[in-house]
DNA sequence: CGTTCAGATGTGTCGTACTGATCGGACGTA
DNA sequence: TACGTCCGATCAGTACGACACATCTGAACG
């Protein structure tokens, strides 16, 4: 997926099983605080071991999203731990639509951010990359296919985050969108139709602000670009609202 | 009441051996991308089991700092592991300069976005926090005591991101404000000198902003104190480039 | 009515056996 | 000598079984 390019297709069971975890949470609907399944039940339920389960349990205790208790059991970790105290790392899914909107605010501030710097920063290599992956998002659209489409946006945003030249800038871009590829899983999800043809126009405009040096021009661009994905994702959930049972 | 759980001083041993393991790194003088020892070799040197091993080293691999290759061994995270791929979260020490200034760059975006958002967002009470913070920055200032100023410095910044109301933004400005502070551990240092009158009155200034409402005002303040911030940072490099040997 | 104690539950730890990916060296062939 | 193949060693991944130890529950007991 989006990891590391590792060199064989191999992925160990216990990162698989540790996010099936995290869904079997959402699944049970548990909240921050509540008491999770014993490692025996996940292991059955997951149709995997024990070993494995702990492993998985382990890495989630580490990213904060799940505490053990010796003697009593493993508990869904609360706020305070989820954001991550002490030496752990913050992360986080969202589980309801608030989150959501908070995530949208926070993307739009990095990528406002990157699309800005990369308009000053941006060298010709990087600018070609922006501009290839705008157009295989276009490519993917005109010819109906998802999957380049998805992969065209995820590359241009990538790509516009790596010419900003700020490590760190790069890193919450990342971490936003992958939260919010998460919370895809959880109910929302991106699509070709609707919004596509708009994203792929907004594209080109950041691009052209970036390579006409203009920063505001391209952080403009940006901010509407996710301001329009935000309402698209407003007017899906509403449909859902809608026809769903649940 | 609530009966606290009662975390009597246990500490479990998988957690133990992954600090261990760290140390180890250090001790060795492993550098990133290095090969480690084997589980069994871990094992054998800590004095406990592969199991308490392989549970610590997920540990330290969801913080992103070992890798492990299943035919291979474990290796010492690279850079790209660092800086939190995939599921991982950021966990990176600023080594030089640039990554020093990328982190300014990264706290102005950061910091002024969240005190925009509380220019409209912040409660009667966070405002409050917001000032009292401020007052004990100036009293820390003007007695001199040091500690009193970091703590008012940082409940300050912590407040304002608490009012934007984001949880992501305030992450974020957490975990830059930590990667700052490890920086300062490396070599840079802030000292109640120097910028300290200056951060005082900025520290007013934008906390006015937020009072009367004004969104604009409020960012701009945060970015001028951010930037003399960094100024102060400069100047204090500049310093030791002619004190210092290395 | 409070205290104690025994069992049940569940995580923590250990040992062992085996699978499968990877690497490097031996061997054979051109 | 150069190159491909094969085999064995190495090492992480997985599974199972057993027990230690912390915690909770409830029944027996004073």
């Amino acid at each position: 997926m989006t990891d590391t390019p590792r060199e064989s297709g191999y992925r160990p069971g216990y990162e698989v099983a540790a996010e099936q975890v995290l869904e079997l949470i959402v699944r049970l609907g548990l909240r921050p605080g509540d008491r999770m399944p014993t490692e025996n039940d996940l292991a059955r339920e997951l149709g995997t071991s024990r070993t494995v389960v702990r492993e998985a349990v382990k890495i989630l205790s580490a990213l904060g999203r799940v505490r053990a208790q010796k003697g009593r059991g493993l508990y869904v970790a609360d706020d305070e731990g989820m954001l991550g105290t002490g030496r752990r790392a913050a992360f986080f899914l969202p589980t309801d639509l608030d989150h959501v909107y908070m995530l949208f605010e926070f993307r739009r501030t990095q990528e406002m951010e990157t699309s800005r710097l990369a308009a000053r920063r941006a060298t010709p290599a990087e600018l070609r990359a922006i501009e290839e992956a705008a157009g295989m998002c276009r490519h993917g659209f005109e010819t109906g296919r998802e999957d380049l489409f998805n992969e065209g946006d995820d590359t241009f945003h990538t790509a516009i985050a790596t010419a900003s030249h700020n490590m760190f800038l790069q890193i919450a871009v990342r971490e936003a969108r992958r939260l919010q590829a998460q919370s895809s899983l959880i109910g929302l999800r991106g699509s070709v139709g609707g919004h596509a043809a708009k994203a792929v126009e907004e594209h080109d405009a950041i691009s052209q602000a970036i390579r006409a040096g203009d920063p505001e021009a391209a952080a403009q661009a940006a901010a509407t670009h996710i301001d329009n994905t935000l309402d698209d994702y407003r007017r899906e959930i509403q449909q859902r609202l809608f026809s769903s049972d649940r």
